[in-house]
DNA sequence: GATTTGATTTGATATATGTCAAAAACCGTG
DNA sequence: CACGGTTTTTGACATATATCAAATCAAATC
């Protein structure tokens, strides 16, 4: 009954967040629930193009994205930019900014956007009463060391092809896990960002687009998609 | 005086397990110290080439480094494999492993060392006691997410040799950092582990070491690596 | 210390991706 | 709806890095 009672408040945070991320895993009591939620309680929204931050920015706050679409980029000295993520809803950004208490990257909209704003004081000074949001935070951002490392795997030893593959196979599994439809979205990048997201040039990516879309793995009119052949996609990278 | 028996009971923390990474900035008393000595009491040593942990293993503690060096890598299923890092005394090792209980990498000892056991449910619940702990944790794992971000600027942004620069550039600072020159060290990985770690094949890392060596910026030989001209290879990444 | 094994260097050549350029398609705005 | 700017596609060509191969060198093993 507990437990009952326990998912069903559970509900009630996400629902007025959408903190799939932050809240689903946590099995929390009605009193932490309203908790959690008191400190999320501060949204914000964003228009295309604004920036949530910018590099060098103070650290205070740990973003939810309620709705929308954000990307993040670290900037090089000489102007060279590199894309080290696209962020969806429910997912967390600004871990980076722990480290120097300031953010490290550019976090931009790339749609009109919400955000939950969780200050990080608040949010450490609460995980450590609730031991499973402690916990579930620690996930958090682990979760995202492991997906950097992918990252990496794809950037050091994968060829354009397996990489545009890769990143749309990973697009379409985050739709899925919303309730999309993972065989058809828009993409909501250009792809220049595309490009500099997988380390490739803009027009390596419109050819290899272009190449599968030729060879019946996907249908692409801008930014369209359609993923004809996901098990055929699959099994092209691992080989 | 509080202040300075906190600080020489953190030295007897810290040589008695070189947790140069978890143990320096953070502020303990005596009791605390005591505390967190005790969680990390747990040694062990590793020959060259055994595996401190492997891809899959159930995930129970974080590594300190003691001494030595170890590279972490990734798998990919048909054989590929990608280097994520190369770490030395007084890191952290292991928190990719939080976000599933399994370790996503496999960890390997690239010369004698010891770590320090530190398991996992015992940090976090003494950082529940600790705040200065718990934030230091978090630093350290933000840290990891920051470092990971510069990888994916090199391997997504620049050229062979400006990715070597920047590697041997950022080992020059780690030995400084623990007191070693930072002009003359010997590699511990091989030609091979470097072109994984910097998505170059082994032959294209021995042309452009050659080739720096040429031009004056190092000089190499086998594993021993002297550089003669830092600021040169610095000023060099920056165009 | 001889022998084997693996690591490194270097050369010749191949290839994937980058660069430059132009046209076409698309989008937001007045 | 027309305009101007951006994004995308496609082609021709350049180039950085990969591949294949062989020689040298260092290191581990008996």
């Amino acid at each position: 009954m507990q437990q009952a009672i326990s998912k069903s408040s559970l509900k009630i945070a996400c629902s007025s967040c959408n903190l799939r991320e932050l809240c689903l895993p946590v099995n929390l009591s009605p009193a932490e629930v309203a908790q959690v939620e008191n400190l999320t309680q501060h949204k914000r929204s964003y228009r295309r193009g604004e920036y949530l931050y910018r590099s060098g920015d103070r650290f205070q706050s740990l973003y939810a994205i309620r709705t929308g679409f954000f990307k993040t980029q670290v900037l090089h000295e000489d102007g060279r930019e590199q894309v080290t993520g696209f962020q969806m809803a429910g997912e967390i950004i600004g871990l980076d900014a722990i480290s120097t208490d300031a953010h490290t990257c550019d976090a931009i909209a790339l749609e009109d956007s919400e955000v939950c704003e969780m200050p990080f004081a608040s949010l450490e000074e609460l995980s450590r009463d609730i031991p499973s949001l402690q916990h579930h935070l620690h996930k958090i951002m682990s979760r995202e060391i492991v997906r950097d490392q992918g990252i990496m795997l794809l950037l050091g030893s994968m060829r354009a092809e397996e990489r545009l593959g890769a990143f749309l196979l990973n697009l379409s599994q985050r739709y899925a896990a919303r309730g999309y439809s993972p065989k058809s979205f828009q993409l909501r990048m250009t792809r220049q960002e595309i490009g500099s997201y997988l380390g490739l040039k803009l027009e390596t990516v419109s050819r290899t687009l272009s190449n599968l879309q030729q060879r019946g793995f996907i249908q692409i009119r801008n930014r369209s998609l359609e993923l004809l052949d996901i098990a055929g996609l699959q099994s092209s990278l691992k080989t």
